[in-house]
DNA sequence: TTTTAAACGAGACGGTACGTCCCGTCTTGAT
DNA sequence: ATCAAGACGGGACGTACCGTCTCGTTTAAAA
């Protein structure tokens, strides 16, 4: 499905890779999910269709590299971990209040959604997302959690996992579903109470 | 959009209006979200297309009026309130593990996917969706925390859309992703981290 | 496949139906055979691709309600008869010569063969030529030879069918595969020979 | 375009063409015309669709040759000159019953339907096929008609070339359009009444 | 009770996109 | 240098649905 993975017979035209890939996001950016068709990725990649369904089995999968190809262009550079000053509510805010402004450019929003739609349609494409995109998101997320457990911020017992959840999924289902107002306010709010519990204060 | 909604000319055929509803629900469940379309949707019902396009805007308002006409079957039977038996923990547990139990299960899964599906798409339908399905949940949920709010259970300043947001979606984003396995087990944990907090223990 | 054989449930367009003939016709006499395409006609008629397939099973069979429909277009008007002007020879001169000067226009040539590749091809095509429009055509042919047999002409046991086929297969023949020139001399030469045979002189 | 025109720069895989005009009669015998192509070609002869390409201009060009190296096959043995027993009319109906019988055997049949539709397509085969296929034959019907005329059984006035086509393109044309049975009646009926003219009796 | 206008089932229509096949060209090793 | 293998941009295939548009045919309120 993708360099990496696949050995390479050697033979496949990277610059037509790109080119699909280019324009299966910036479709998506552009028309949305309902209107990204194959037949408008190869038109705008300038590639005949027969290349997207040789190398790619799904309109979804297509855009799953075509996002992953996002952030592996920024890997190493930044986001290859989260903030740690020390204050682990604060670095929270700054990495969610990031993740609203996110979605709140619809150059990112549009692509994600239908990533997202993708992904909830197809197993197979969740599990790749799962690999590929979410658990290197999570072990970020997760290093942090342990650094401020290792510093004796949060016990040691703490399920990271479900700490994780707790503090990233309300902005994703706010998102997903427009359930309510996604602003910097409601990411403070979300990291508060996540991390003081609704028995607290 | 639906009978009670429009006050009705009188003219409207019941029996067709079900029939649609009945085979958009089942057609949803059995074929899933990418294979279900109005063509079969009339062609199940017995129906015209036109009947269809007359009365709904859109495929996602036809599946959001089947899964709103479940909900309003089983009104005032039960589910009319959350379990209040004075342990909020407890009771939460009980209604998240049910929850885990209806995803779990294909007739749901799929038409509550594929509905989810046209919100993420459609901002109309998410908008409806909040005021005539997520909101009246959220009240019941709300209520219930309200009601430990006032046993003194819960700190007066909760903010409860937040504090709902927090034990809910993190099962929705579970579900709907597959990020990980969705047990009631991690509904329980869920439960116990949100209520107790991370810097807990 | 056509108005007056299927009884027509009222409910066919046909306005379409005419433009696809009429498409049909103009594309194979533009562009040929070889780049003749279903996709090509419904473009050219303004009409979508299904409304084609729905009524017809090939383009071969499209391509020959075309032809039909031309030579139904002048029937009654000319052409019901062959000439008789008590001169067999000349009368069929006449004919064939109007027949070599058809087959030399490109508007006539091309269509014809296009059709009569497809029924090469198509044996169930071939068997509707036969009945639909070579039979009504040998039979005025045959009623011209008939004509001159009471006349005393020609001998009474003469067999009608293997006489047509003598005189009008060496065009038909020298038009497909271009074996020959195709010139009013070479008409001439046909009908004298045939009509005194070889052995004559 | 084969063996003996191109003057042959020694480079050219043997093995390979033949193995090419095998398939490529093969698969028309098999397949049809329709469904013929190069890419078939190519994978049954286990040869690079570029070695077809840089030896043929077309695919009608391989199926001559295909067609072309099988008649030369029986070159000498066979087939090098029209019976001559002395009985014109003997003769020739035997001629034409084997070329009946030739047209009834489904790998003649196909093959050499395929290759005239490609001649009624393409003038340039036509021409090449008039040349190397046609003009050969001709002149072997032609010169037992010459026989003929020596022995005072034909007018020393006779077109020949005329001649030829009146005794065989009744069958080409009944073959090709199925316009009536083709049988050795009909292969007898056409000799007389060509021999003997319309008029005689 | 009869009229009459809407809603209905059916499905044809102009379109868009699907996923596949093949075109003719091109590139890459292996022989 | 030729070969097999096969990727490439492209065009057409025949199918599935889209949303719109007639068609008669129920059918239930108004007359």
């Amino acid at each position: 499905m993708q360099r990496r993975t696949t050995p390479d017979t050697g033979r496949r035209s990277e610059a037509s890779r790109r080119a699909i890939l280019d324009a299966a996001f910036a479709l998506a950016g552009e028309v949305g999910y309902a209107k990204l068709s194959i037949e408008g990725i190869a038109a705008r990649a300038g590639v005949g269709k027969q290349t997207i369904y040789r190398w790619w089995p799904s309109k979804g999968a297509v855009l799953f590299d075509a996002v992953l190809s996002l952030t592996e262009g920024r890997e190493g550079a930044e986001g290859t971990a989260l903030p740690d000053t020390g204050d682990l509510e604060a670095d929270l805010k700054l990495v969610l209040r990031a993740t609203v402004d996110e979605f709140a450019d619809p150059a990112y929003d549009r692509p994600l959604r239908a990533l997202s739609i993708e992904i909830t349609n197809d197993p197979a494409l969740a599990a790749l997302y799962a690999e590929r995109l979410e658990r290197p998101m999570n072990e970020l997320k997760k290093a942090r959690l342990r650094a401020a457990q290792e510093a004796g911020q949060l016990p040691a017992d703490l399920d990271l996992d479900v700490a994780v959840d707790l503090i990233w999924s309300p902005l994703l289902s706010r998102w997903l579903h427009r359930s309510g107002p996604l602003t910097h306010a409601y990411a403070d709010a979300v990291v508060e109470t996540a991390l003081r519990g609704l028995y607290a204060r």
